[in-house]
This record gives C-alpha cells, sequence and structure tokens, in this order.
DNA sequence: GCTTGAAATTTTAAGCTTGAAGCAATTCTT
DNA sequence: AAGAATTGCTTCAAGCTTAAAATTTCAAGC
C-alpha cells in the first residue's frame, strides 16, 4: 500500500493554521509585554524597540536608519523620538554637512533607563516562553528562519 | 567526558533570540497581508478578523463575545463594528429583553464580500508560508501549542 | 418600590500606525 | 549656474488600540 495521497488542498489549509496559531501566541505575549512596560515603567513597546535600537549605536542613527531598521514608516518615528526626546530620554543631534537630516542618539539618562528595562524584558520573554527548552527554541528558530518572511533585507 | 555544561544564562538568551524571530516574522506577515487588503480590497486587518469572528456565527454575536474572541479591548471593537456598519457590511441588532445588549451580525452582503476576502487571504497566506511543508507546519505548531501564551481561555 | 451593585456598551484621552502630501536641503544634469 | 530630480524629515488624515471614565440597563436585597 502507498503512501496516502497528499491533497493540495491540505497544505494550504496546514499553513493557515499555523499563521493563525503564531498570530495568536505573538499577540499574547506581545501584550503581556506592553502590560508590563506600562505598570512597572510607564513605557511602551514602541518606545522600547526604538531605544533597543539606538543602544548599540551610541553615535546615534538617521530618522532614517532607525525606521529602516524597525521597518515602520518613517513618519510613525518622528512622533516616538519626539516623545522620548520629551521625557529627556533621547535627543537630536544636528548632522554636519546635511541639514536635511538629524542624528538621534540615547541621553545617558536614556541608556540608563533603557539598561533596566532590557533586563527586565529579557526575563519577561523568558517566563513568557516557559516550557521552551534551548533545543526547542534553536528548532523553531531554524524553521521560521526559512520562511521567506524572515529572509528579507535588514 | 561529559556533556557540555548548560549555563543558566544562555537559555533565557535563546528564548529571547527566538521571540525577537518570530516577532519579525508574524509583523512581516501581518504587513503583506495588511497590503493586499488595502490594495485589492480597500479594507483592512482589523475588520478582517470582525468578519471572521462572524461568518461563523450566522446569528451574530454580542459586542461582548466579540471583544472576547478577538482579545482585543470592548472600546475597540465598538469603532470596527460603527465602520462596518457604515459600509452595510454588519448591522446591529437589538436584543430582545436586555437593551443594554447589541448583537452584530454579518448582512448578506458582508457575507458575499467576505466570502471573496477569506479566499483570497487563504492564498496570500499559502504564498507567505511557502517554504513550509505539512510537516514542518504541522511540528511548530505543536511546539507552540505548548507555550503558556496559547493555552489561555478562548 | 428603592437602593445598591453588576453588566454591556460607548465615550474619551493618549498613543501607535500607515500612506500620502508637503517642505527644505542636497545632488544631478545640462 | 539654473532647473530638475532626489533625499530626509515632518505633517496630515484616517484608522487602530488601550485603559479608564461615563452611561444606560438590569438584577437583587431590603
Amino acid at each position: 500500500m502507498t503512501a496516502p495521497l497528499p491533497k493540495p488542498e491540505t497544505l494550504s489549509k496546514e499553513r493557515l493554521r499555523l499563521w493563525l496559531r503564531m498570530l495568536r501566541v505573538t499577540r499574547q505575549v506581545e501584550a503581556a509585554l506592553r502590560e508590563k512596560l506600562r505598570l512597572e515603567f510607564d513605557s511602551t513597546l514602541p518606545r522600547f524597540d526604538v531605544m533597543a535600537a539606538l543602544l548599540r549605536e551610541r553615535e546615534g542613527l538617521k530618522m532614517n536608519e532607525l525606521s529602516r531598521r524597525l521597518r515602520v514608516s518613517n513618519g510613525n518615528v518622528t512622533g516616538i523620538v519626539d516623545r522620548l526626546a520629551d521625557d529627556g530620554l533621547v535627543e537630536r543631534i544636528a548632522i554636519e554637512g546635511d541639514r536635511r537630516a538629524t542624528r538621534v542618539r540615547l541621553t545617558p539618562a536614556g541608556c540608563d533607563a533603557f539598561t533596566v528595562m532590557a533586563q527586565a524584558h529579557e526575563s519577561w520573554v523568558n517566563e513568557l516562553l516557559d516550557g521552551v527548552d534551548a533545543e526547542d527554541a534553536h528548532h523553531i528558530g531554524e524553521l521560521l528562519h526559512r520562511l521567506p518572511a524572515d529572509t528579507g533585507a535588514r
């Protein structure tokens, strides 16, 4: 007896089911992280993302680069940086030789604040993904890495 | 020689890496779907989600139930349903015996419109998850299912 | 019947998000 | 060097999202 025929329809449904499950898990984790950030640091995920991107680049990033790294619209970054700057966590610095662009970087206060948040963030994720051992994590990561969606330009 | 010691730190980092990758893939797929919905149907993901929830329940759902199923705030659902109702795709129906609640259901036009969109949506997901065979899909699904985040109440 | 409390929904304020339009500065072309 | 296209950023309109406050209605308890 041969193996059962793979119905052409099944694969599509299976992928749809996987997508819905990924979406649900991701949203759940995001919601948990958002609430934690709000309650413990009176902050938000977008703010965290911006600060995370800036931490690595001590000389700062252009708005341009920031929006490309985070994969969000440039108009979006403007607002988030505005609010972070109001709070004294980041600062806009003029770029010599190009008066159109500005460089954004963490202030010392922003750097300190983010360091604390990042540590908490990692431990929250660690708790939320409880039950995933290193092997699973690595395995899922590999599978996800195969998706076209994970291969886009940085 | 014994197996390498599992550093306590490694697992946490590995989970963090997995989370960041899941987040990136999910956002990428969401962005693609959002754009498709906008260009081809002049619609949005939240509208799609609401209509999807309503399709199964031909008698409709209370705002209450809708917001619980979609896991979004009730105030949020109000706005989305408002706009769908403006477009004649859903309708609010009074519930006899309780003047506080309303039942929302797809209009025939909404039902037709969603059927077309749902078909396109499935094929988009199928393309976006190209490279994931049925076995992979099933496997990742199982792993995700183990997460505490996927075990919450429906 | 009246009051108190709970339930269903809407409203509100603040922030996030996008795509498109608008501005200013730079670079390219001729 | 003048005009044209490009680049970098902000502004804008519309919609999504949440948490919290406000409204209206229902359900008990007294």
